[in-house]
DNA sequence: AACGTTTGGTCAACTTTATTTACCAATTTA
DNA sequence: TAAATTGGTAAATAAAGTTGACCAAACGTT
């Protein structure tokens, strides 16, 4: 094996690119907000030590992306980012900036709290039953090793919480945050890979998560999401680390190879 | 104040540059070891997608920072790092290479333990007098808010420690690992700023593990080394972490002064 | 309504950076 | 010793980025 193997190209990162990165992390981040107005083209290009041409390069990036829109002789603007047309948008952005998911998930950990304290305030019957069975069909996918089935309940689940909190703002916000996941953010394939090998842990929390809605233990049912999500936070955390610790193992592997 | 603020210069990192850069990473996480021999300039050109010129620009600054050697007609090769003489080259590329950082207190975690440890089980009458005087020497700093003297105490107690382990070869390779402390990476600013906050946590620390050595409890000592190196690494961590978002949070204010 | 200012839109000349290609020199190996 | 491989050097070429100028759309002031 050759020591060449460990090597891997450089990136060929343009200009426009690395500008294009640098505002996506402001949108991402939040701190450029939706509505507000970038400076002007010839004062960004100074700040950023960047040619005008360059700049606009970069900018028509962005515009092609759905995050900006440039309007003649008035200005650059942030991109409204909420509503589902600019899902992909938003989504796409997500998949490229690893630190903006910790934030969505401690988003998302305040959002699943309060849903599940208000739905074992509230559920109904019809809501315990659907419950009930979404659990049932959680333990059978586990049984069965169904990890597609198992996904989809895990996913039901969450879903029929939020519904039973009967709260209509909560559920319109989820429903655009759901989407965010089911999509790819919180199910690509490299998460999955980390969170697979855990299932058992996972569906015996969302059993927690779903008695205590049931039951109506407000409390329980807060502390059963805050635990659901912390442990999700963890297990991606932990299977960032590893995989990155693979790929190191891996290259020592390749070189010790030529020794033999 | 104007939106401008939050913008950045961007960096014109050459393509050498990011050439320098990888093969640092590989030097500095332990792949590439010394000696080893790189890819031919043709063959490492053509892996990393470089036309040849520039990947030797980039050979032409690791060589002038000590990290590799070339010869003509034979190749290029990682320079050895070990000893005092290489000293400068490795606290470099530990200041440019955070992660590396991490490994470093993994590796002086176990070393530390295993110092203190045996400080405990040969101590002489000396070594104790020494020990209990820094300590006392510490604990005074700490009153009188002397961050430098309190610096010094706590190099000097590791050393101490280390003395009173009757190892020489131990006590050599710590000679190495703290003279990369004292200069820069350990103590550096930013670090500093970390953990100054928690002067009497430290102080603390010192005291147990000094103790524990002084009355020869060899379980005791070696625990009070893992936690400090443990708490140690933790407020780096945090440090971070906070810097941050403390940068994110100024660049929020920043925007919202505009608002008012 | 008219003017001046600011903003985005476009282009060409120029500069810097990077690639390609060729050839030379030192070392190892057959 | 001859061939192959390696680092050393340089010139021609190509690509990326900057500079500067000018146009057109929107806004505010007069």
């Amino acid at each position: 094996m050759n020591t060449t193997a460990i090597f891997e190209p450089i990136g060929h990162e343009s200009l426009s690119d690395a500008v294009v990165a640098q505002i996506e992390d402001l949108i991402a981040s939040g701190i450029l907000k939706q509505g507000r107005k970038l400076p002007s083209e010839r004062d960004l290009a100074e700040t950023l030590r960047v040619s005008r041409p360059k700049l606009r390069e970069a900018l028509a990036v962005l515009e092609e992306r759905g995050l900006v829109t440039t309007q003649h002789g008035e200005g650059t603007f942030v991109a409204a980012l909420t509503g589902s047309a600019m899902l992909p948008a938003l989504l796409a952005l997500y998949e490229r900036h690893e630190p903006a998911f910790f934030d969505y998930l401690e988003y998302r950990r305040e959002q699943e709290g309060f849903a599940a304290k208000l739905a074992a305030r509230r559920a109904t019957k019809a809501d315990k039953e659907r419950i009930t069975n979404i659990l049932a069909e959680d333990e059978r996918a586990w049984r069965e090793k169904d990890a597609l089935a198992s996904r989809e309940a895990d996913f039901a689940l969450h879903a029929a919480i939020v519904d039973a909190s009967q709260n209509a703002t909560l559920i319109h916000m989820m429903a655009s945050i759901y989407e965010l996941t089911r999509q790819g953010v919180f199910y690509n394939r490299d998460f999955l890979k980390t969170i697979d090998g855990t299932g058992k842990l996972l569906m015996e929390q969302h059993r927690e998560l779903g008695m205590a809605v049931i039951t109506g233990d407000e409390a329980r049912a807060e502390k059963a999401a805050y635990d659901h999500i912390d442990f999700v936070e963890e297990s991606f955390k932990l299977g960032i680390e590893r995989r990155r610790r693979e790929a190191m193992a891996e290259k020592r592997r390749l070189l010790s190879d030529s020794k033999l």
